[in-house]
DNA sequence: CCTTCAAATTTAACATGATAAATTTTTCAG
DNA sequence: CTGAAAAATTTATCATGTTAAATTTGAAGG
């Protein structure tokens, strides 16, 4: 296994313009085929990327000497006909590749464990003390949760083939260098090279929401698409922006920072410290802003569950809590509406772990979308919301582990 | 010249994908190269696009052949030792491709000549009554005016490469649609088939902001970036989005909408029909609205004069006038926060005719912006202002027809 | 159980195009 | 006029993809 993975490596480095390098896209282009399309005979594989048979076949063999895929054992008889030689389909080899992807935020850890294919082996989540931390505590405690997270799995952290990390804030991956984060105590931290100092094996940091927009990419709704837009909204409101096939950064890596878009010239404040940010209305704190005013009398207990009974009150009709929810949804609705006149997708993506995503769903939300984009005959924009459940945040720190991973040995 | 063009014409036809297509690549490679550095000797190519300098003789050789580009008679000792052989810096040959640009808009059209190195050979402007009009009337005219354009130059519209249009409205490219156009009666129009049916050559057709990203590519300060933003604001606000060195157009070719973004709910009615889009503050019929109610004894010629007046008023200390670009300013600097929140990008472009932008250049304009972005240690995205003269949209129109044809016969 | 069939896959021959190394060309320093 | 250096070009080699022919394979039909 894996003999031809060195000697490309020692190409890449010459030939400066990885444009050229035919084989790579090849493989890149069967690979990412696999991957959207779970299983796919030789010849569709041809068919799709548009390579002849032949190459298929010397690619794929290439591909299964590495360990990368594999023959499924039959089982779909698929064509109707029952004439000829049966296609053989192949598949990604989950087992040839392992990480872990973490989240971080503030005082929780989440991570989990998942293979190439994208199922889940095992996940393990963990709260902390305080809640905002010094870059090499951090570092220490991922490296203590990683371990935790893999024994019962019989692994070992030198057993995986890297591990994505997740942190809110404004992120720069190529730098590994985190500008502001909420959980850190320091600002502008090479973070990257402190989380390697600690790990045995390669490690990727990238900005939380990006990871999401991935996530979607390899695993979710994306899968079958080049284009879309992933929006979040939670403890903020973040954004992926996947362009090409590719996630876009922007040039410093702070882009898609939607939750700071600004809605109300001058208006409420947010916890950046500027004013009118779409997150100083449509976040948690934000609702429980309004709340804190309107019912002061809800019950103290812990953040969380305020919010959730503030969610429970308006279902149940209660005026207040639904005109809290509804402005919050309106005010959301401009922001999408924003995005789709910005980048008029195919589709739009609002992913959540559980949220309380029922009014995104609601009739009165998509008009008032509808109501602020530019009217085009044709098809809309489609808006679909995916509830990941605990784990969103973790796998999409995975699937990035994944990406670069296999960026590398491609 | 040109004897490799149908073979590779037939070439394309079946291997379906093109991504394989290795000698292409290099020539783009090459090619785009050239464009952005203007004159280049052949080691340097090989140096910039990574391609061997064997690689990079067979292909300036085939191009020459060509008649694509051609080598400059040395005039630059570049270096400054004066040793070796001296290197001969290869150029675009300009009258390899003439093309036309036109802009289109409501009861005026401008249009270029130009050539592949963005030598403009000629321009003509003309009026039309009435300003709305049909789709073949429109493609008449459209005939009649390159006409004229070309006479005083000794040639016929035979002799051009393309002709590309810039249409103001919701455009789809791929199909040469229009959607809705101001300077249309009809919504829904194949305009495209329309205008081929008037001309001998090829035509394209786009929205005209996503040209003016286009000429910032080709000829402009984007010529040496792979990602930026251009905006525009005159008769609206458009935008043009550049990334990975190619023009955005979202799924349906009507993205970019900067000026209908909203950044007031429910705020003033623009000319789209919805409220509190960015337009409808900053357009020139926004600040005409508004002076109209505070200066209603403004002297009323052309509505271009009498803009032009509400800009010397404001100069010359006017309180009121002052007051209205104040606020349009502060908007827009607003809306251009939101895009740089959104793209994080390393430069944006506002590019104009020769439009009353002094206040854009201003201290409080740029600390608006800044007051509104992310705040990020480091680098801050560069906002240039760039004036281009009256012709503009029509050099965009014209890039674009270059784009097209080079990518045709690349 | 054997033959036939057609689809999937593989193999062999070939073409293209990129690269590294060798060679040629040009100019300057002495 | 000669040698050295840099640029450009040519050549030999190698990698890779394509086509077309050959092979494999399992079902269907006898």
């Amino acid at each position: 296994m894996i003999s031809r993975q060195d000697k490309r490596r020692s190409v890449v480095q010459k030939s400066k313009s990885s444009l050229i390098e035919q084989r790579r896209q090849g493989r890149v282009l069967i690979f990412s085929q696999l991957r959207k399309s779970g299983q796919l005979a030789r010849i569709d594989l041809s068919k799709e990327t548009g390579l002849s048979p032949a190459t298929v076949t010397t690619i794929t063999a290439e591909m299964m000497e590495e360990g990368l895929i594999e023959e499924v054992d039959r089982a779909a008889p698929t064509g109707d006909v029952k004439r000829g030689r049966p296609r053989v389909e192949l598949k990604l080899s989950s087992s040839s590749c392992i990480v872990a992807g973490i989240k971080l935020s503030k005082g929780v850890m989440s991570s989990v464990v998942v293979d190439l294919a994208g199922n889940t082996l095992g996940s393990l989540a963990r709260t902390f003390n305080p809640a905002t931390v010094e870059a090499d505590v951090l570092a220490a405690s991922v490296r203590e949760l990683l371990k935790d997270l893999l024994e019962p799995q019989g692994l070992k952290i030198e057993d995986l083939s890297g591990v994505g990390i997740g942190v809110p804030g404004i992120v720069n991956k190529e730098e590994g260098y985190v500008y502001w984060s909420p959980m850190l105590t320091q600002r502008n931290v090479p973070l990257l090279e402190r989380l390697a100092d600690h790990l045995p094996v390669p490690v990727f940091i990238d900005n939380d929401a990006n990871l999401v927009a991935l996530a979607e990419l390899w695993f979710g709704y994306g899968r079958t698409f080049d284009d879309f837009i992933v929006v979040t909204t939670e403890h903020g409101v973040g954004m992926g922006i996947v362009i090409d096939g590719k996630v876009y950064r922007g040039a410093r890596g702070c882009g898609a920072e939607l939750g700071h878009t600004k809605i109300i010239p001058d208006g409420a404040l947010c916890r950046c410290g500027q004013r009118g940010c779409l997150e100083a209305y449509v976040a948690d704190y934000a609702l429980l802003r309004e709340a804190n005013i309107a019912m002061p009398d809800l019950p103290s207990n812990s953040l969380e569950s305020r919010l959730d009974q503030l969610y429970r009150m308006a279902q149940e009709g209660n005026q207040e809590a639904k005109s809290i929810f509804w402005r919050a949804g309106k005010l959301l609705a401009l922001g999408l509406a924003n995005i789709i006149n910005v980048f008029d997708p195919k589709l739009i993506i609002v992913a959540g772990e559980q949220m309380r995503l029922d009014y995104l769903s609601s009739d009165e939300f998509t008009q008032e979308v509808q109501r602020n984009i530019v009217y085009v005959e044709g098809p809309r924009p489609e808006i679909v919301v995916h509830r990941w459940g605990d784990l969103m945040w973790a796998k999409g720190a995975a699937a990035f582990a994944l990406s670069e991973c296999m960026n590398a040995s491609l």
